[in-house]
DNA sequence: CCAAAAGTGTTCCCACTACACCCATGT
DNA sequence: ACATGGGTGTAGTGGGAACACTTTTGG
């Protein structure tokens, strides 16, 4: 069962944005960001949620900062159901960024960030805190595509979901974590019980084949691909079908919990 | 060809004691700390490297700070050299920790701060920088046990290979980050060229045999190991053998590093 | 000659691949 | 009826697992 809650918003007035912006020193770690790698699935493509700020030109991955007293997982949790009001996500930690050009040099960041705080009158210097070095902790997430319901926050201009075929160049180093979080998707794949977080609680076969064929930007043989999910026991069948219109009904599938849960403990897991 | 160079030492007289205690938030990041995992192998045994703090019970794993301008990786390159002089190192990033109640309660970090810098006569308070929350960027190294010489600093009383079936309880969180080391490793033992770090220019089968049985902890057998290890082109065997003693001589093998770059770069990498 | 360790080949089975025709449904 | 998409089985192949005897060497 996955729930949804309306969660509270962050920074959704101009009081707060100033407060933030003010204080924020006060209530975060300085120098550690989060950012997170939405992917959603959704017409067969493979999609990543993308924020645009105000004053920038360029998309950024959602992100956020670690409150002083608050765990590292908890934090990543909060920074997404801020901006897409989900929780219990399936959301998984991969890297740790602080090598960049970008990660040691704050000049731009302070540019940056003043163009995207205009709206709050607040000049950031060079010894603001938002102005320091900041390196940041990768976490992606799966969403169920049809059940996010974006709430931009104050500062958030723009959002959208982009095929992972046609990112745009992104703010700071977004595009080096985004090409880190896929390449750790695609070798999680048949470890972790991906597609339960990317499909709605009961699917057909050709949805969960799409997926698959979309994370991996390759084909596979549908009689195959069955064989090998119902194998390996993630998956099982159901005696129910779906009405798709003027063709044959396709049977529906679940995620088979128990089983899924085996292959995770005997498949070791980590990987880089 | 494994470079060894001798570096420069780190805190090796109370005078840079008391510098590190006193300056070191002008030098490194606070909030942020990197602890490595650094595997040996001797003795068909996997080991691992613990240091002992003055005024300390129990064992850490080799740690430090970030500097300012420092990339994250040339820091965890650095701290290992500090620690080991061996540079070259196969150094991996593999999870950063944030969550454990350690890392979000600073009491007891102020209170082993204090016992291990009696040292240098200087009292760590609440608000010294030693005492903030610190989330650790966990590395693991591979080296080759006998090429390692070990030079203490002036804080470490004591340091251990120990095995790895047999750890003591170590410091703050660092069991949990030596048991998602090895997880880790173990994940990507034919994804990477682990052995190549662990074991001589020059080894036998049966050594690099024993090598993955005590990195997995089981058994393989024989003539399956060598035929996979061959077929997976990772490792080259050459015309030589080496004497040892009473028995038939073994062929000596070396890695195919040109192979194995193949298969790294097949293998899409990334796991946790 | 003996003890200890290393070298080596075959069989079996399962998992992955390739491949094409029939069925169901709504218009 | 037809167009569209879904469902299904078989044969071949290659890699992994199980398994035991012979050879080398120094003492």
């Amino acid at each position: 069962m996955r729930l949804l809650y309306t969660i509270n918003f962050f920074m959704n007035s101009p009081e707060e944005l100033v407060d933030f912006i003010q204080h924020g020193h006060q209530r975060y770690l300085p120098h550690l960001s989060i950012d997170c790698v939405v992917f959603g699935y959704h017409d067969q493509q493979l999609k990543i949620l993308l924020l645009r700020y105000h004053g920038q030109e360029n998309w950024n991955l959602p992100g956020g900062y670690v409150e002083w007293q608050e765990g590292l997982t908890a934090a990543a949790h909060r920074i997404l159901s801020e901006k897409t009001q989900l929780v219990n996500l399936f959301l998984q930690q991969f890297y740790t960024f602080g090598d960049s050009p970008i990660r040691l040099n704050r000049i731009d960041i302070q540019n940056n960030h003043n163009k995207a705080f205009a709206k709050a009158n607040v000049a950031i210097t060079e010894q603001h805190w938002l102005s320091n070095r900041t390196l940041s902790v990768g976490y992606y997430a799966l969403v169920d595509y049809q059940e996010v319901t974006i709430t931009p926050e104050y500062l958030v201009d723009d959002y959208a979901w982009v095929d992972i075929n046609e990112v745009p160049p992104l703010s700071y180093d977004h595009n080096e974590i985004l090409d880190k979080a896929l390449l750790t998707l695609r070798s999680q794949l048949y470890q972790q019980s991906i597609g339960l977080n990317l499909l709605p609680e009961k699917f057909t076969l050709p949805e969960i084949h799409s997926l698959y064929e979309a994370i991996l930007g390759k084909q596979f043989d549908r009689r195959n691909f069955r064989k090998k999910m119902l194998a390996l026991g993630v998956i099982r069948q159901l005696d129910e079908r779906r009405k798709i219109g003027p063709h044959r009904s396709p049977f529906l599938y679940v995620f088979d919990l128990e089983n899924s849960n085996k292959v995770l403990e005997a498949g070791a897991g980590v990987a880089l």
